[in-house]
DNA sequence: AGCACGCCGACT
DNA sequence: GTCGGCGTGCTC
């Protein structure tokens, strides 16, 4: 179909609509020529009236019957081509509707800034059907006044009544809805904290007359941050008087929020790490920036090495009047880097985490578009902001689970970062110290270049083996890998902690050291057993048991979160006598506490407030008051604080029981950097690791420290099995209060898909399944699978009905 | 999301 | 018979 102000191929902004799936509408004569791709428009969908975003202007339309677009909502173009194409190319990739892929890449929070009014659609006297009396009255309002808002409607309608009302006004074609966008704007706020002081009890006393200044000072004084100084009022309740009174007293402190937040403070300069200025890293980097070319380099190195090569890299782009972007696996990294970063490079440094409120984000939004801003570092979603002229993207900590977005779309950045490179024709630094086994393979297969500023890293480092048959400590290696299966001479409650493990925190607590012990889970014991009839104490919406937490006292599922008091029987035949089973951070920390009741022990998992874990570590970190910290994956957030002389790896195989074939190169990241950060470089620290599977190449490879022995074997047996990165896979899951109605929609699906592939012509796919999740019921719904392999997989899965979950390329398959 | 429609079982 | 819950298809 053709048309004379031509067609627009929108993103309806509806929210609802599955799949890939764009609309055509057609620009009508008063609108010709001022309707262009990139434009936030707004067009009747269905009986509604709903903004849109332009991707695509034509001559012709591939569907005979459109609608005309209403109106122009923002002139601006609000996504550049390759945001569009990147939000495109993301949708189809992780079979993610393109709305949720278009919000990625647009002004945060965009959708709360739309404000309708509403206009009478025609002179139709009177309406043919029924009106609701609320209905009425906000049609007799918009009539008198000529156009409404929201809030006007509300005001006569009701709350309730108001949006219903409104949409059916509009579904009967009697109103017409007008969008307009009112971006906030932040001209900076003030902020209002407690002062700091050490006794309490002091300033009950000097405000025991002046009770609305101690309420004011009390909630303060709880908070962690400080807070803008309207709502610390509005929650204390009290006027500007009683502030201004209490800031006299010293008691409250007043500063103003600068209106960019985002901006880091780079004041004091410092210079560029020497070290790496003729590094064969930095050589071989420099001579693609100054290109067109969207290369890809794996780096390999230390945090140090890496981050003083982006820096190199970040320094060279700008001078050239590009933007740098770097997406960091976690938050606290990204503050880290920028702090550093910012004192390193003449350059305005933003970070995306220091912008809080919605004002803000939309104008370090704006900031980076109009590039105001020269480097921008973030997490996952920065890779999809709108910078204006790139001229490097940053990946650090590729292999980092952080980088994969956890619902839809399930992105994962480092993949939409070297489309977004490819897209925009600038280069893409991956940084790694244990690198994915996809980016691995990737320098295998020519996609990508290593370069390491460590090649010896490259070759296997020969280490003394231990005998893994015994359990006698091994002469001189810094790698002790106890086979737990053998290993008789356990000491401490549950078996924990194996001889060879306690000889060595024994020699490093002699020696004023300290000592980090990694646990893969937290609580006392995994589960609770009765003696008598078998009973197992489980979650009633998961399956799977309840862990105890002594600490707290309490059962807890670690799925759900459901928690209950510890029981003193078995509910079923009443039995006394309980079994626990299994061990967890605190069972750990308690059997290192007997063994050396000297030791200071700590426990660093999310049982504990993040301010305790803080201090913990910090005290851990000056060598005062804590020598041996025992935790979870949590550990792995605090860095270089973590160097010790030992550490224990407790258990280090119970990921790699799970079916899931995605476990061993997890175990494998998170152990080698957990080693990396204890026992660091050249000095080295002690390494004990206990397992049930000393065979296995995730801990032959962690033994002989030699990442190369890891990527060979489990490369080879993920080629033998058809797996990624020689076939990719994704997952799909359904979730239905009923466990039959669940199945059979699984059924249903796997029988349909294998339809429409049959319908095609030699599709790469093959489907596994349906089969019970590896959890199978969570939060009372039970979940059922579909593993689809092969590249056409993404193909078929925008077909699932409603309620299916959509995993492209996961990381995990529990 | 929101609406229409068709399929059920449960009720008048 | 008819009411209503639930699943499903559709929106250029």
């Amino acid at each position: 179909m053709t048309g004379a102000g031509g067609f627009a191929e929108v993103v309806v902004g509806a929210g609802d609509v599955r799949g890939a799936q764009t609309f055509h509408y057609e620009i009508p004569a008063q609108l010709e020529g001022l309707v262009r791709p990139g434009q936030l428009v707004l067009v009747p969908f269905g009986t509604r009236q709903s903004h849109a975003v332009v991707m695509r202007v034509s001559d012709a339309s591939p569907v005979e019957a459109t609608r005309p677009i209403f109106d122009v909502i923002w002139d601006a173009e609000v996504l550049d081509a390759a945001h569009r194409e990147l939000a495109e190319w993301t949708a189809h990739r992780y079979a993610a509707p393109i709305l949720d892929a278009v919000n990625l890449a647009m002004p945060p929070g965009l959708a709360r800034h739309l404000r309708s009014t509403y206009a009478v659609a025609s002179d139709d006297p009177q309406p043919q059907v029924e009106l609701a009396p609320a209905e009425s009255r906000t049609l007799e309002l918009i009539r008198q006044r000529g156009e409404a808002s929201e809030t006007e409607i509300r005001r006569v309608a009701g709350k309730t009544a108001a949006r219903a009302g409104v949409r059916r006004l509009v579904a009967r074609g009697l109103v017409n809805r007008r969008i307009s966008l009112h971006l906030p704007q932040t001209a900076g706020e003030r902020l209002v904290s407690a002062a700091a002081v050490d006794d309490p009890g002091v300033v009950d006393a000097r405000l025991a007359r002046a009770p609305k200044q101690l309420a004011l000072w009390r909630m303060l004084a709880a908070e962690e941050e400080p807070l803008p100084v309207p709502r610390a009022l509005r929650l204390a309740d009290v006027g500007q008087a009683i502030l201004r009174a209490l800031v006299a007293r010293g008691l409250a402190r007043v500063e103003r929020r600068p209106a960019t937040p985002y901006l880091v403070d780079g004041l004091r300069r410092e210079k560029l790490p020497a070290g790496t200025a003729d590094s064969a890293a930095w050589q071989e980097i420099q001579t693609v920036l100054g290109t067109d070319n969207a290369d890809v380099t794996l780096l390999h190195g230390d945090e140090a090495d890496r981050w003083s090569i982006y820096a190199r890299s970040i320094d060279h782009v700008v001078r050239d009047g590009r933007q740098a972007l770097v997406v960091a696996p976690d938050v606290r990294t990204s503050a880290r880097f920028a702090d550093w970063l910012a004192r390193r490079v003449e350059a305005k440094v933003a970070e995306a985490a220091r912008a809080r409120t919605d004002a803000e984000r939309i104008a370090l939004w704006m900031a980076v578009r109009n590039g105001t801003v020269d480097v921008l570092i973030g997490t996952r979603a920065a890779a999809f902001a709108p910078l204006a002229r790139p001229g490097i993207v940053i990946v650090d900590r590729e292999e980092d689970a952080g980088h994969k977005n956890r619902n839809t779309p399930r992105y994962h950045a480092r993949v939409v970062a070297r489309r977004l490179a490819e897209l925009s024709r600038c280069h893409l630094v991956l940084g790694s110290e244990t690198p994915s086994v996809e980016s691995f393979y990737d320098v295998e297969a020519n996609r990508s270049r290593l370069v390491s500023d460590r090649p010896t890293a490259l070759s296997p480092r020969p280490r003394p083996c231990t005998d893994s048959e015994s359990d006698t400590p091994a002469p001189g290696g810094d790698v002790d890998l106890v086979d737990m299966r053998r290993a008789v001479t356990t000491v401490g409650r549950h078996g924990v902690i194996s001889r060879r493990l306690f000889e060595a925190l024994r020699q490093v607590l002699r020696d004023q050291g300290r000592a980090v012990l990694f646990v893969n889970r937290r609580g006392t014991a995994t589960l609770t057993v009765c003696r008598e009839c078998g009973y197992v104490f489980g979650c009633p919406r998961c399956s799977i048991g309840l862990v105890q937490h002594r600490d707290a006292a309490v059962m807890l599922c670690h799925v759900c979160n459901w928690r209950e008091d510890p029981p003193r029987a078995c509910p079923v035949c009443e039995g006394r006598r309980l079994r626990l089973w299994g061990y967890g951070t605190e069972a750990v920390a308690e059997a290192v506490s007997h063994l050396f009741p000297r030791s200071r022990v700590a426990r660093v998992d999310s049982d504990r407030r993040a301010r305790d874990v803080e201090a913990a570590v910090s005290a851990f970190e000056r060598g005062e008051g804590v020598d041996v910290l025992v935790g979870t994956q949590r550990l792995a957030g605090f860095g270089e604080a973590l160097r010790a002389q030992l550490l224990g790896i407790v258990q280090a195989d119970v990921g790699l029981r799970f079916p899931d074939f995605l476990a061993p190169e997890r175990v494998f990241i998170n152990l080698m950097r957990l080693r990396r950060l204890v026992t660091g470089g050249e000095d080295g620290g002690r390494l004990v690791i206990q397992t049930l599977m000393p065979h296995h190449h995730v801990t032959q490879a962690l033994q002989l420290d030699d990442w190369e022995h890891f990527y060979r074997a489990e490369l080879a047996e993920r080629q033998a099995e058809g797996l990624p990165p020689f076939r990719p896979v994704a997952r799909a899951t359904f979730a239905h209060a009923d466990d039959e109605r669940a199945a059979a929609e699984a059924q249903r699906a796997r029988r349909e898909l294998e339809t429409i592939a049959a319908a095609a012509e030699s599709l790469d796919l093959e489907i596994l399944g349906p089969a019970p999740a590896a959890l199978h019921r969570r939060r009372g719904q039970y979940v059922w699978q579909l593993l689809l392999f092969g590249v056409d997989a993404r193909k078929v899965l925008p077909e699932l009905h409603r309620g299916w979950t959509i995993d492209v390329d996961p990381i995990e398959l529990t």
